[in-house]
This record gives structure tokens, sequence and C-alpha cells, in this order.
DNA sequence: TTGATCGTTTGATGTTCGTCAAACAGTGGG
DNA sequence: CCCACTGTTTGACGAACATCAAACGATCAA
């Protein structure tokens, strides 16, 4: 079975205030600062440092994140692998995602 | 009776989320780029172009953004004054408000 | 095929949010 | 002193949201 890419806006479909309202919640915030790397993620909570969370609201939030345009997921198997757009978001909202990423290091 | 700057989180208690999240909504994206120049400016709805609003809500979200550490405000007379806290942020933030700025022009 | 694994979806619950309307409060002008 | 003005506060209501639990679906290994 090939891999797949999740349904996700397109670059130009990313609307701001979407954005932030995704930021704008710590679990989600604290997704972002794992996905900081640039690398792929899967879905598993231990890798994520949200054990404290059922599965399925990490996958909500997953979700919110990806249909914000914030995060594509590729299918592969059974696992996903989610990753920043941070191509996208740069060319859309230049700066923003940096200054984010560094307030939120902290 | 003197003017009076109404409650606001101090400079080290704004937080990234808190701001996010306030700056996640539509009307309250407005408001920013109202504020954007810098200057003051009070609550009248023609001024914010905010005609379509019931003047309840925009003093909720006017206080949202205050309470958040957005802007600040300051009594005189019976008029408000609102302000960006621009300095505040870059130094909490920077470049966050920069680049949310730039966004919301587009 | 059977079972385990990874993650989503659905339903339920309580909370937060955005909005309006009406009442309220402080201020300053006649 | 009264009244108009500016803006807030409170209450109500529906929509959206965060969370969990349980059921489901797809995949891979034995």
């Amino acid at each position: 079975m090939p891999d797949e890419t999740l349904p996700q806006p397109a670059r130009d479909e990313i609307e701001l205030v979407t954005v932030l309202r995704a930021l704008g919640d710590p679990v989600r915030l604290r997704l972002l600062a794992v996905y900081a790397d640039d690398q792929e993620h899967n879905c598993d909570q231990c890798d994520l440092g949200l054990e404290d969370l059922h599965k399925s609201t990490v996958s909500h939030h997953m979700r919110v994140l990806r249909e914000s345009g914030v995060t594509t997921t590729r299918t592969s198997g059974r696992n996903r692998f989610v990753r920043l757009r941070r191509a996208d978001l740069d060319a859309r909202f230049p700066g923003l995602l940096d200054s984010v990423l560094g307030a939120a290091e902290r």
C-alpha cells in the first residue's frame, strides 16, 4: 500500500487566524516544540512527552495542527509521520514560526 | 481625577499561549491591525471599523487583549485609550508581533 | 487466520468562548 | 443638579472546544 498524505490546506489556503488559534493551546504548543527539529515524528505519546493525555486527545490535537496548515502527515503502513510545514509557513507568514518557536523554547 | 492604567500583566507575566490565543480571533486581529500604528485609540466602534458588533462585545475583546498583555489601557475622564505594548512584547517574544502584524496586513 | 499494534472516529460530558441585551457606573457639560 | 456620553459588567444562550472512553479500521507478524 503506497504512502499517502492526509488532507491539509494548500499553502495559499493557510489562514493566520486559524494558525494562531491552533497554536494558542498548551498541548499543541508542546507538540510544536517537538516538531521544531524538522524531523518526522510518529504519534507515540512517550516520544512526544504527552503520557498524561489519552491517545485520542493527542490524535485530536494533531488533527487541529494538520487542518490549520501547521503540520503535514504522511501515512506509511500503520504508522503516521508528522512534520512541520516550515517552508509553507515561512512563505506565507515570514518570521512567524521562528518567533513562536523561539518564544516557546524560552 | 488622575489618569489610571487598568490592570494588566507585568512584562514577565505575559504568556505565549495566552497571547496566541488572544490573537487567534478575527475580531481581535482586526483590533490589532488598528493598534499597529502605536497610537492611542479610544473604544469608538466607528474608528475601529467594528460597527457590526455590539459595544459590549468590543469591550469584551479589548479586555482579552489587555489581560493577555497585548495592549495597555489608560483611563482619562470617561474615555479610555488603548495602545499596543510593543516594547514589552518585543522584549518577551522577539519578532512575534512584527510577523503577526505583517501577516495580518496582507 | 488470528492476534497485536497504531492511530482514528464517535459519543458523551463539562468547560470555555463569542455574542447580544439590559443594567450599571463614572464623567463632564448644560 | 440633571442629563448625555463612554464604556463596563452581568446574565443568558448557543457554538466551539478539550477530554476521556469505547469501538473501530487498517496493517503487519506469527
